[in-house]
RNA sequence: GGCCCUAUCGUCUAUCGGUUAGGACACAAGCUUUUCAAGCUUGGAAGCAGGGUUCGACUCCCUGUAGGGUCACCA
């Protein structure tokens, strides 16, 4: 996996390495993780410890991990042997903007048909010509991704590339590359890509914080229940199970069952997975997970949506007034809803406590809100039923 | 625009030539006195179009259409 620090960890670079992890695991191989960041300006140590603590969170551990821009030196005898042998140039250029340069160093591109086999989606071809003699290096010592990344999966040793689609017409100028270094080309895996609800790729520009990990961190999502979901974007079990654990995952995953077309990020499902996660919890730590959620929310709540079914709104209001007073008097609850019916005096309680039809039951979110808070809540809805 | 990729319910997907096209999410309706972010029942909802190939195409081939990706001295 080879994520570059050019900002937080993606959501999309997570399920990418979600994907080589599995592959990695299920096929005995290792699992690399390499910083990419040869571009000085843009990359930073934060973002690459926000990568790093992503990863760790959601469980993902790599057996080795390598940083390009310590390797440098690796890229540089290789560039230098490039230009030796004539597969590379050193090429004067025009200076159109900021920051060029006016000499860098150009791959001599044979210009012909490249043809590889992608395990997702068959067989590829490109005709290279188009891509002329691109750049590999700003300069002898400044390499470049393309020039990195191949010398890298050749001395590495690494097997399989499983990326994103967006890099699959980077595939034939780094198959170039690894012909002109004399490096075995590896098998290639182009995942389908994670679209927004538009069918367009999900990017910070337009999404903002939808795209970070840290974002769904933040939003009590289950790292289990985001690999999971994750995993069912553009792959499938071939069985009708939906929820997995990591092992779980690792043991039915095959590459054959990747899907080609793009996938739309739906958090509707992603919030149904993860509550058949925290279904899965032991109970205290629900407990916990539902402090989190109730703690500091009040939602608004509706008035015709307070009653059990066909009770009147004004027994229903008597009930919660008996509520309030037992909670103030620390009385049996369950004696009184026993004998007024325990959808008469439970419902109305446990709704004006969350404000919502589902939630924990009511002495659960007593306990969690606290006798004053809930009182205060109970208080409200009768209120509002005035 | 060039090149490349893709195309089944609103969404994620099953189907690998013969199915009443299945499941899940979401949605709708209902059931369940409710310690229920539960469960259950029911419902609506799909093969982009046109040509082939074939006894038979959602499935194979071609064309079109639509959508996406990519075209840096970023990765």
């Amino acid at each position: 996996m080879a994520p570059s620090p050019t900002g937080p960890l993606h959501i999309g670079t997570a399920r990418t390495t979600l994907f080589n992890y599995l592959f990695a695991r299920k096929n005995g191989g290792k699992f690399i993780l390499r910083i990419e960041d040869t571009d000085k300006e843009r990359s930073t140590k934060e973002f690459e410890q926000n990568i790093l603590d992503g990863l760790s969170w959601l469980g993902l551990s790599y057996d080795e991990l390598f940083r390009q821009s310590e390797r440098t030196d690796i890229y540089v005898s290789y560039v230098k042997k490039m230009i030796e042998n004539g597969s590379a140039f050193i090429s004067k250029e025009e200076v159109k903007k900021e920051g060029d340069r006016p000499e860098v160093v150009r791959f001599r591109n044979p210009s012909k048909k490249i043809k590889f086999n992608d395990l997702v989606r068959g067989e590829v071809e490109f005709d290279t010509t188009e891509l002329g003699d691109f750049v590999i290096a700003k300069s002898p010592e400044e390499p470049l991704y393309h020039l990195a990344v191949v010398v890298d999966d050749h001395e590495m040793g690494v097997t399989h590339v499983i990326r994103g689609e967006d890099h699959i017409s980077n595939t034939p100028r780094q198959i170039l590359i690894q012909e002109a270094i004399g490096a075995e080309r590896p098998v290639y895996a182009h995942l389908p890509l994670i679209l927004d609800s538009e069918r367009k790729k999900l990017s910070k520009r337009k999404h903002g914080e939808a795209v970070w990990l840290d974002t769904y961190k933040k939003q009590n999502i289950l790292p289990q229940a985001l690999l999971n979901y994750l995993a069912l974007l553009g792959w499938n079990p071939g069985t009708e199970q939906e929820i997995f654990s990591l092992d779980e995952l690792i043991k039915s995953f095959s590459i054959e069952k990747i899907q080609k077309g793009g996938a739309i990020f739906d958090t509707k499902k992603l919030d149904w997975v993860n509550k058949e996660h925290v279904k899965l919890l032991p109970p205290k730590e629900q407990l916990e997970l539902v402090a989190r959620d109730y703690d500091s929310t009040l939602l608004p709540l509706d008035r015709l949506k307070i009653a059990w079914k066909d009770t009147s709104i004004e027994e229903t209001k008597n009930h919660l007034l008996h509520v309030l007073n037992i909670m103030s008097n620390k009385e049996d609850m369950m004696e009184y809803a026993e004998k007024w019916g325990r959808g008469n005096v439970l419902w109305p309680l446990r709704y004006a406590l969350s404000g919502k039809e589902k939630s924990p039951d009511p002495f659960t979110l007593i306990a969690i809100l606290g006798i004053e808070e809930s009182k205060k809540r109970v208080a409200r809805a009768i209120e509002l039923l005035k």
